[in-house]
DNA sequence: GAACGTAAATTCACTGGTGAGTGTACTTTC
DNA sequence: GAAAGTACACTCACCAGTGAATTTACGTTC
């Protein structure tokens, strides 16, 4: 009985993301992602190329979402080293939900570091771009000399604390993050 | 034919690292790591438990012979700030190796995220903290102020930098985690 | 110092389960 | 009635882990 074709696709990909993010890449199989998105595998190749295709399209669909919530946690008000504290202090206490499992783009990126030209690195790679293009013009809008230099460190800073809440799961090294990216900030340069 | 059990032990262990940093932990299966070492998998499992717990070893093996070469990029000559320096540049040069693929405890963590318990999740902590532990001494020793967090700062730059390098594949985020770090340490507070 | 027994180390062949992906046929909509 | 969407049942490869038998090193005994 066919339902609305991008319907289906949308709900393939929602419970892609679910699994994809809470369990990583490789441990999820397309007989799993099919059944939650209740739907027999090969309705799911009738969609989807591949998994790798899926795992892409997976990426494509948090990207946008993602800088979206990276505009909201850091606000519109005050110094670019305010909205960088506001940002992470936001992030640190959304790190501790239960389903925080740090960045999807980096955890694919990490888990398919060897297979170049895969789409998900692609994907992660332009989204990357895309926050540091924000990053960027938040700087610049400052005037800071060596914009690039300093968007480039802030985004450095952003995925090394994603990277240590990771691991440690403890909130404390967005502070610290965010204390780096103010001294950054009120110098510029050196 | 028996041979040193301990001497096999390493074989199994060194083809594990070769597979698993190059490709990652779950692309990686017993089979291919007992061919690699020349071995049968029940020969494996005479060995390891299971492939978890070789995953733990592998990590635990990688720990040490990390930091040590953490240490030797940063040397022991000039302030932090100059020693940090040199480590990012470092770290740059030789993440443009051919066989560079970002730091095998990061990659470790993101892929078994949810296996909360995980003898991976737990030697990763530990090698991180041992790094963390590695920064806080050096900051200490010139006497800052608050070196608990500018150390933690200085590990979120370095995943961060190499989390970047990683996905873009670009030396420059180490350049520009350099100088996050001058600027940290140029000042010790806010 | 030769024969022996035992435990450590290893092998081959196997199992049960799951993985990605497909062939064919059915159903609904336009 | 044609095309889009879906279902069931299948293939074939691979994967983690095991059972039973075998080989070797080496300390012990006579």
């Amino acid at each position: 009985m066919p339902r609305d074709g991008l319907l289906t696709r949308n709900q393939i990909v929602a419970a892609a993301d679910e699994l994809f993010y809470s369990q990583g890449l490789r441990a999820v199989s397309v007989d799993a992602i099919a059944e939650k998105a209740g739907v027999t595998k090969k309705t799911f190749y009738y969609h989807f190329k591949s998994k790798d295709d899926l795992i892409g399209c997976y990426l494509d669909a948090r990207d946008r979402p993602t800088v979206d919530r990276f505009k909201e946690w850091a606000g519109s008000q005050g110094s670019v080293a305010d909205r960088m504290t506001r940002f992470f202090s936001k992030l640190g206490r959304s790190s501790q939900g239960p389903r925080w499992n740090g960045c999807g783009f980096l955890r694919a990126a990490a888990e398919l570091a060897n297979m170049r030209g895969h789409p998900a690195l692609t994907a992660a790679r332009t989204h990357k771009a895309r926050c540091e293009r924000w990053l960027l013009e938040m700087v610049n809008e400052e005037g800071h000399s060596d914009a690039e230099t300093i968007a480039r460190a802030l985004m450095v800073l952003i995925d090394g604390a994603v990277s240590q809440i990771l691991i440690h799961r403890e909130a404390k090294y967005a502070t610290s993050a965010g204390l780096a990216a103010r001294s950054l900030l009120s110098r510029g340069q050196l």
